[in-house]
DNA sequence: CCATTTTAGTGGACAATGTCAACTAACTGC
DNA sequence: GCAGTTAGTTGACATTGTCCACTAAAATGG
């Protein structure tokens, strides 16, 4: 049976992100896309023109919920919609190159922040805890 | 410098135990607790009688969002407020019997659900990933 | 002592995020 | 065609998070 310590420790690691980044983001996030927004945006990174459906599973939150976070940051000028002519039901989206460059900021600060709260953690550590979480079940 | 992909899998992660908690919750939260709730029950039963604020510094959240989920807790009948003789502006908090065992049942339901996530990592994974996490600045 | 500052907890107001259900338009299979 | 399904949008609402002001009590420092 798996220790419950794990989810606690999880949390506690996320909340301190959570923490640092809102602390810190008065300096990076100058368009105030806020928690979700920033993810949202390092997802899209991650997956490049996609339809905003594969957003939303990688994301893992309600499709309503990116609907409406993808239109505030389409009005941000960060990502852009664009109509799929195969499904027309279907709109991809993806980053505009001033989204590009937020990511780029967003992935310094980040980085930085992990760095500070994984200090006691060796590098090889990290990278086996990068493996491990990697292979977690989609 | 870190990679930002940490940041991601861990939110990931932690999504989808909530997720997966939350659509097992009809089955085991008879007090609707909640996420919260119960995440303040664990972190209770971690730390047994103590001050509030230890409790709100473990969880990592607001005092006033403590305030209430302990106060929601209380109506419950799963925690009990203990005022500190010492120090009269303390006021502890700790499990009722009751709350007790509805952090068994919670733990119950934690473990196996850790395990259904983790099912594609080793036993002996699982143990360093706790071991790296719970060496990570408090 | 006594005034000042700090601390623990409470409460109000509001912002951000999450959840659920209804709806439109468009695709799929028969 | 027509029934069923899917992608995305929208509305309403619940939960959670943040900020600030406030009370009471304790610590500080002349």
């Amino acid at each position: 049976m798996a220790d419950v310590s794990l989810a606690i420790l999880l949390d506690r690691f996320v909340r301190r992100m959570h923490v640092a980044l809102r602390d810190k983001s008065p300096a990076f996030d100058t368009e105030g896309v806020g928690p979700t927004g920033g993810m949202i945006l390092l997802t899209m990174a991650e997956l490049g023109c996609v339809p905003m459906q594969d957003v939303t599973n990688r994301f893992g939150r309600d499709k309503s919920q990116m609907t409406r976070a993808i239109q505030s940051l389409e009005r941000k000028g960060l990502v852009a919609r664009v109509p799929s002519q195969a499904d027309r039901r279907v709109v991809f989206v993806r980053l505009t190159p001033p989204g590009e460059a937020f990511v780029d900021t967003l992935r310094a600060v980040i980085s930085q922040t992990i760095d500070e709260i994984l200090e006691p953690i060796s590098p090889e550590e990290r990278q086996y805890l990068k493996n491990v979480l990697s292979r977690v079940k989609i």
